[in-house]
DNA sequence: GCGCGTAGCTTACCATCGGTAGGTTACTTG
DNA sequence: CAAGTAACCTACCGATGGTAAGCTACGCGC
């Protein structure tokens, strides 16, 4: 089997063994033997264990950019972006939970690169929201990347939540975070930063 | 050495290796050997690695909820619990970095048992906020408690931002969550369950 | 057809680390 | 002083991340 098919197999049966067993718990003698491949394989291609999450997470990273971001643009004014953009993370985390729990449920206990990498997803979204909501403001104020952050991180525990309510859909927990924050939001964007009010 | 002071001793030693190494690459031996003790010491008093984790994260979430708790306590209006409640909580991760990062960086990568301790602090900090706004509004609705969530993901991922920007004191983190989410909040509050408004 | 480089793959191994069995020391208590 | 026990140790095991060395088969220049 070619090298790129044989990645792609590993990375697909990784992605199922770390979120069945979690990081820890899932060996590498494990992954080669339900890819029908000897361990030696694996570090072949993906250098180590750790390697291999973060080509995992990399690719759902990839993904998840391009889903919110183009439903970003397909939007007109701020709070349509910010909408939309929050209905595709809902919709894609519960189109992918497998991939999620590796970008959500994990962290620097797995080792530097991998931290870096789930770091670099969160990273990823705080920077599109506070891009996006920056084009609508001359003079954007530090406060609007800091409140892309509460808008990042209240949305993981909100997907987490989700998950143990299921009657809630994508748009409806959506609809929950515009409440709680757009208007909180729109005076952050309309507030330019004046002398004595840093 | 009395067992109890050992214990103390042993969780202040491993509380400072975690936070070092993370919880993966800290070694029981590493411990074992700061703490000037064999390590069947430690499996003869915490079981297990994880074991030893759990009563680390115990500890620490004791103590942040004393301090949350207090705070809201303090206060005679929903805004200011909830003010009075974040500046704790920003002050209580500044005071204890190395026992926050156990809290709020390692996930469920460890094992069942840590990651359901881990998760039960989030818990007790959204019960904590969920019930206190509660005390406000005769029928407390669904969104309450999923808006509690979205503040408490919201504050850890601003917690991490604020440490790379150590200008941010506890009350600009409070100031700045509740600009952003106290509009949206309040209409929770005042949102009386009506038909056909889930 | 034939050497030959190399991609894909394997067996057999090592080192580290979580965890344990079993024993020793030394202090308390009847 | 005997007996029990709390505190502690040495020496070991099994699992797992990671590696060394080699095998097989295909493509390619001659």
């Amino acid at each position: 089997m070619p090298r790129a098919d044989r990645e792609r197999q590993m990375m697909s049966v990784a992605e199922e063994v770390f979120a069945e067993r979690g990081y820890v718990a899932a060996s590498m003698d494990e992954i080669a033997e339900r890819v029908g491949v000897s361990k030696p394989m694996l570090y072949e291609y993906f250098g180590s264990k750790e390697g291999l999450l973060v080509a995992c997470i990399r690719q759902a990273r990839a993904e998840l950019l391009r889903v919110t971001s183009q439903a970003a643009v397909d939007a007109v004014n701020p709070e349509d972006m910010l909408r939309n953009g929050l209905v595709a993370y809902f919709q894609f985390i519960s189109d992918h939970r497998r991939s999620w729990a590796l970008l959500c449920s994990e962290t620097a206990v797995v080792g530097p690169s991998a931290t870096e990498e789930i770091e670099a997803v969160r990273q990823q979204q705080t920077d599109l929201i506070s891009s996006t909501m920056a084009l609508y403001v001359p003079q954007p104020p530090l406060d609007l990347t800091a409140g892309a952050e509460v808008i990042v991180g209240g949305c993981e525990r909100l997907a987490l939540w989700c998950q143990r309510h299921p009657e809630t859909s994508p748009a409806d927990a959506a609809e929950l975070v515009m409440r709680l924050i757009w208007s909180g939001m729109r005076s952050l964007l309309d507030d330019q930063p004046s002398p004595g009010q840093g």
